[in-house]
Parts: structure tokens; sequence; C-alpha cells
DNA sequence: ATCCAGGATAGCG
DNA sequence: CGCTATCATGGA
């Protein structure tokens, strides 16, 4: 296997994998093994390039959206300590482009459960009912395709640890199957549009709608607000004020955190989930 | 033990 | 419209 190693400034691996936008990468040796739709993929970190086999070079720098012009970007966020904090602390992340598939089956099965969990049950649904992809000493599975989730049954699909999860993932994966909604045709739609279309799929609201919009088609204005950005805008920027309505917290995110509002919004959501302890 | 997690939704007033 | 209870499971 022939490898090798493109520049990739402004970039950090292990933040932009293990920030809560995508669940299935494993580490291996220095780097990281996963799937790109049926494509095996091992990454490493190689100081401000990556280093990864030489026939995968163009698909990975696409998904890791390497073409960002990231250090612009990050001009447009605000000027506040608690955004200049989180941009230190989360220095190199990008929101990469996953397949629409792959990302909206993951936020499926992402409510009221920890990012922990999410990548338990991403890894179980792909070793359960994925392809296994082999190339010398890697190995990593596909997530099963939208016909081929819609066939398993719910009880199997239960055994993942899905709970109340499970019904709308199967419900979801046979709309998808059955072209009752295209993922590839939202590529095209206004992103109001798109948002409309994916809060049709069962298990879908404002909030995954806006993860998928996001992490996979590449709406970077897109803010999904969970537990964690709301406690950041509740804390932070409406501190002392009791119960935001989430309108409010809408709103406020799409004027002040700017163009590339989701951009800053994963920034925030990484370092507060991994810093933040309750207070007493 | 108790509370919480990258929420959505039916059912209520 | 806005508010609430509820859903299933494991981590902290």
């Amino acid at each position: 296997m022939r490898f090798q190693t493109i520049p990739a400034p402004h970039f950090n691996l292990e933040k932009t994998l293990c920030s809560g936008q995508v669940f299935h990468w494993t580490p291996h040796g220095r780097g990281f093994v996963g799937a790109i739709s049926e494509n095996l993929v091992y990454v490493e970190q190689a100081g401000a390039s990556i280093r990864l086999p030489a026939e995968h070079a163009k698909l990975v720098a696409h998904y890791l959206a390497l073409d960002h012009p990231l250090p612009a970007i990050l001009q447009t966020f605000p000027d506040d300590p608690v955004i200049r904090v989180a941009m230190e602390f989360a220095q190199g992340l990008r929101i990469i482009r996953q397949p629409p598939w792959e990302c909206l089956a993951a936020f499926l099965s992402s409510p009221l459960k920890q990012v922990r969990q999410i990548q338990a049950i991403s890894l179980a649904i792909r070793k359960r009912f994925g392809r296994r992809l082999r190339r010398g000493e890697f190995e990593a599975f596909s997530y099963p395709r939208p016909e081929e989730l819609a066939e398993i049954r719910l009880e199997k699909l239960l055994e993942c640890k899905l709970g109340f999860r499970a019904r709308n993932l199967l419900a979801s994966a046979k709309m998808v199957a059955s072209g009752g909604v295209d993922l590839e045709a939202l590529r095209h739609c206004s992103a109001e549009e798109a948002r409309r279309v994916l809060c049709e799929l069962p298990g879908v609201g404002e909030k995954i709608a806006n993860c998928v919009l996001l992490f996979a088609y590449e709406r970077l204005d897109a803010v999904p607000i969970d537990v964690w950005i709301g406690r950041v805008l509740n804390e932070v920027y409406f501190a002392g004020r009791a119960k935001v309505p989430l309108r409010e917290l809408k709103s406020f995110s799409a004027k002040y955190f700017g163009p590339y509002a989701g951009y800053a919004q994963q920034y925030l959501f990484h370092h507060w989930r991994l810093t933040y302890r309750r207070r007493a």
C-alpha cells in the first residue's frame, strides 16, 4: 500500500473526528480507521499534513473539508472572550462533509444519548449490519444503506441499544429507500426547503435537521441547538435571565454568530462539552 | 441512588 | 400557539 502525505494546514484530525459531528472513527496506530460510504479509510496526522493511502487522498481531502478557508471563517466569528477560548481549545477543528445518509442515521440515534453512546450504537449497527471492509492490517465496517437497513427487523435493531430511537431509524430508512425522500436532491435545495423535507422523516425535528444540514450538506450557517449550546447561550449570552424561549436562542445565534454560525456553534459545543463542570 | 444525555412528539389547555 | 409527559439506556 502506497502512502501519501498531503498538506493540511489549520487542521486537527483528532478534534475533527472526535467532536460529536461523526461517530464511527476508531483510533488505530497513530491515526484513525473508518469508512466513507463503502470506502475503507485510514488517516493519520503528520504535523501540518495528513498521511494516508494515496488512492484515498482526494476522497479524504474532500470529506475532511481541507479546502475550507478556515482562517477566514474564524475571522467572521464575533470577538468575545467565550468564543476566543473555544477557538483556542478547538484549534484545527473542521466541519466535514459526510455522506447524508450516514449522517442522518447517526443523528436519528442521538436523541437523549451521550456522544459516547452514539458512537457505540453507530459502531454496533455497522458491525452487525454493514459491509466488512478490509485492507492489509486495516478493518472497518460501512453503514448499511437505506434499503439494507429498511429490511432489518425491529427486534434485531433493538439489540444495538437504540431503545425508542430504533422505530424512527427504521421508518426513516424505509422512506429514504422507497424514494419518498431523496437525500441527493436536497443538495440542490435551499436550506429552508431541505430542512422542511428532512423534518418529514420520523424522528427528525429541527435540531437533527440542522445537524444534517451542517455536517452533511455544508450549510455552515445552520445552528443545531442542543442541551450544550442551550447551556452556553443561557449561561453566557443570556446570563441572569431565566427561561429564555427557544425561538429567542435561535434568532440570537443566527444574528450574533454570523455567516458561519454553525461552525462557531461547533467550537462552543466541543469546548463546553469537554470542560464543563457543574456548579453547586 | 439520582440526574442527565447533540430531542421528537402526542396531548393538553 | 406554547407547555408537559414520555419515550429506553447507560454514564456520571
